[in-house]
DNA sequence: TATGAATGAGTGTTCATTCAT
DNA sequence: TATGAATGAACACTCATTCAT
């Protein structure tokens, strides 16, 4: 993973991997005694939550390795699961692309949240930059299927372009209100500049680095 | 179609269209009377050559609005031929897939042709990025299909990515050395940068210009 | 229910209901104090057999309503079990239609030998048939099913016959012997007859009393 | 076939399996030369037409003989034609469902368009009772799942109901205005407990013979 | 040559059944 | 013992590709 000069050697990617897993699991598996997740739904017995945990995160990896149009089959069989299990926590392939797309977002906005408080604004954004390069790598191969599928105007997209815009804003604003970027620019030419180096397919981080650093240039008032 | 201040409006999105066409079917039926193309090919009647040209771009048309998984029966009928037709002239996906990336890229490199030699570095530049932009959306749906099955080292991609590199090294090195843009960038950079713009869904024309703005100022010399 | 004229209300929907429940928990809770039923099979526990039952009643019930494709976990959870209490009951598909069949085969027995020494012959009969038809009804959506696994000479198949033919016959012969119904006739095309009308979708309790009657005057000496 | 005594020996399982073929084949091949069927729909080939036959002709005799939860594979392999074949005829499940009821149908209103002008009229309806019972056995499979799908109140229903309760009421009424039947009696009741018999799984054909004399000694006024 | 019918491997999904908790 | 998670065979359906017309 790429980061700037002064970053917290922090925000690497194992660390990300490390914290998306464990928040899932959280998610599944409160430490109280009761019968309930806090959201009302039942609680998972340990080993399904693993499962499933174990399922997006591979649905994620498949995914952005070999595109979106892997079989389920495959995604189960890359997971060590049966498809039957596959289908017992995702119904449809369709809530198993909104579960990784879903667990995408969080990922994001946990970021954002780590590093406002730490960070002086240009560099904040450059690591949330970086970070939102990583995550909208996974993005590529699910999102068309998933925007045709739920539509634009579901919760899905509706929360998700909530939290991202939201903190690009955060983020992008900031940076803007310390004189330190350009303020004829959006949050959202920002979000699409960087998204879309990630869309063309293999990118190397080195080259990442090189365009992320022309955008940062960029961005710097004229 | 974006077009820099004091562009020639010659370059619009009519033209470059009726440009393709023209291209197309000139390159399977030639003018000479033998019945041979120049390349050894038996050359196609009219009526095929036609029917092949009409696939391809219809495929084109189909693949960019519907996306890249629809079924050859679809652009069969899109182009009012037989899907029995559409196999005579591509004996499979890939080869259609193949023809119309091959198209794209013929479009580019003739752009660049028609603008080396009549704009200024930075303008022409920024021209055909322009183009660039509208030739990347369109393959889009279909790269990752093709790099996956013809392999990165294919002729195909080689000869692409000659083409594409060779004239955006040419017009970006041509701008470095009057100057006008900052030499610690690669013009693969500048691809990836610009052509990642279009890879993101639901780009529209006025974001792309002000993007492409920014492009543009962060590739000049700081 | 319907019934004819001068038929005891005695044999109402509500009474069949109460006497299908009753049997049922009979059947598995001895009242002995050993550790077996009669038939040497192990005891159940009291809420096994409540569970049991409930499963056999529900089962009926959603075989009857929903059809005789549903899952078997949709039954599960319409008795509010778990799937695998249901298949510690019945180990499989097959033991759970048999046992709703042979339920309902019980309940037409019992109703014969209620109704045989309080009736004479021809009202006997016919209260027995307006039975048969309700009974018929939920028969419909597993018999097939059933058939086609057991096999027609199976145990279960053979008691079952042997029960209905032998109800039927008694009740047919009565009412032959006492000169009230034409003699060219078996106990089994009556059977038929009436049970068939069940079996067709959508029939309504008034329709299959117009129905009974033409068969009953069909079955008069001519 | 069962047929009564003086009923022509016309009517019999081979000719009405014969005059199905016929009928099928007839309606996807027009004698003109023209390139569309008179419905407007494009002509199907000489052997698709075939082929389509096959499968609904198939399907009825395995849906019969198997059940109406057959594999559609099963269908197709009993056809001698591969899945594909079977979907390019029948896009569904349901439309090889509706396929085969509608042929059904047909039958019935050309048996009673042959039956009504050649016999009089207990006769006739005897005879197309016959015929009834015959294609209500084969009905039975497939009812449910065709009425649960297409919604009562479809086209497919409302057309059916209308053929057969038209032709049914046609024969009943005239043996009524002749005085041969009892007037208390709908044409629906008639069709319902004809029709029933075939719903109880194995019936044979004498039996059907002797409950048919029942029925239509019961519908004679008392 | 153009057409579109036929093919069958592959995919999403369901559900009876088994088994760990 | 009760639960429900896991399993995988089976099915409806799609689509690239072949081949008869």
């Amino acid at each position: 993973m790429y980061y700037v000069e002064g970053a917290s050697s922090y925000y690497t990617e194992g660390a990300s991997g490390y914290a998306r897993e464990e928040r899932m699991t959280d998610e599944v598996t409160p430490v109280t005694g009761t019968d309930e997740a806090p959201d009302g739904a039942p609680r998972l017995r340990a080993d399904a939550a693993r499962n499933r945990a174990k399922l997006v995160t591979t649905a994620r990896d498949v995914f952005t390795t070999e595109g979106g149009d892997v079989s389920l089959e495959s995604v189960a069989k890359a997971a060590g699961v049966g498809i039957g299990t596959l289908y017992r926590h995702f119904p449809s392939r369709l809530d198993l692309l909104e579960a990784v797309y879903r667990d995408e977002v969080d990922v994001l906005r946990e970021t954002a949240e780590k590093v406002v408080p730490n960070h002086p604004p240009v560099e904040a954004l450059e690591i949330w930059l970086t970070a939102f390069v990583d995550y909208a790598a996974t993005k590529r191969h699910i999102f068309t299927e998933l925007v045709e599928a739920v539509g634009r105007e579901s919760e899905l997209m509706t929360h998700s372009r909530e939290v991202i815009y939201g903190k690009a804003e955060l983020l992008v604003s900031r940076a803007q209100e310390a004189g330190e970027i350009r303020s004829d620019v959006t949050s959202q030419d920002v979000l699409r500049l960087v998204g879309g180096c990630t869309m063309m397919p293999n990118f190397d981080r080195e080259q990442t680095q090189r365009i992320l650093r022309i955008v940062m240039d960029g961005l710097r008032p004229q």
